[in-house]
DNA sequence: CAAATTTCAGTTCCACTGAGATGG
DNA sequence: CCCATCTCAGTGAAACTGAAATTT
């Protein structure tokens, strides 16, 4: 019988790098899973998130707001223009530039991405009362902002 | 006159799953460039912890306490004995079963990596305050155990 | 010329799946 | 027969690098 020994280290339990990646893979998980499941992944949400909050945009602009990777951009932008969730036309005032904009299709997807990520922060806040999480909010939103010009 | 648009939209800057995972990425690039500068990995850091809190086990306990999948576990057990840093022996009184033990050389190794985690840590932490720390410790431990049976 | 943008090709790390072989 | 373990091979997302072409 082996024992279950299935018992996390003390030694990481208390690390903090430990508790958010942990925290991060779980998290992952369930998000990724419910993307793959709408047929979709992160960088789209993201990508739409951006595009409906601040407006039309270059690519450059658009990676810079949403963190993603220039050479990644385009791959997921060729996925969701391939949908007809956005379009890209160049720039008619700076020809190095494609203006991305977010078509009805692509709001649409959007708002149902939008309530797939509703669904998964309660599920893995669930054992978080409101206060609870908006403190967690900000005490993650103070690290990140510290760090904010990396 | 490319505007600085590099601002986050509020729709993503207020959902946890969205600072969780850049947090987790920001304490990942810390982390992994560190290892890496120490020629490791955070695969045997956790390993090696793992190891010396609990003692010699079979792999796949190992990967059950460490949270690493039964895959990765053989890989990162390979560079780890190919180091000197783990021995591995055929299991006596269960031939499926390799015991790992932790070597002299491992420990040596898993003190130098601790102190490189506690320095990002540190890093990663400063615009929180003791008391903050530990609640955010406590918020996230709340949230990992309530999945853990995941 | 210097700088920015888009794009392609390729790398690294992480998490995981599937299957095979061995043994309990 | 069923289950656990170890191993290998391979997949896929995520983040990144380097370099080329174009335009400002």
């Amino acid at each position: 019988m082996t024992t279950a020994d299935d018992t996390t280290p003390a030694r990481l339990a208390g690390k903090l790098t430990w508790l958010i990646s942990q925290t991060a893979a779980h998290a992952h998980r369930l998000l990724s899973g419910t993307f793959a499941a709408a047929d979709s992944r992160g960088y789209h949400y993201r990508l739409l998130a951006a595009l409906e909050e601040s407006g039309p945009a270059s690519q450059a602009a658009l990676g810079r707001r949403s963190g993603i990777d220039r050479s990644d951009v385009v791959a997921a932008l060729n996925e969701l223009g391939a949908r007809g969730l956005v379009d890209r036309t160049p720039d008619p005032a700076d020809h190095r530039r494609n203006i991305v904009t977010i078509t009805p299709a692509g709001a649409a997807s959007l708002q149902r991405l939008e309530s797939l990520v509703a669904g998964v922060q309660d599920e893995l806040l669930a054992p978080l009362s409101p206060e609870e999480r908006d403190q967690l909010i900000g005490l993650l939103g103070r690290v990140l902002a510290h760090h904010a010009g990396s």
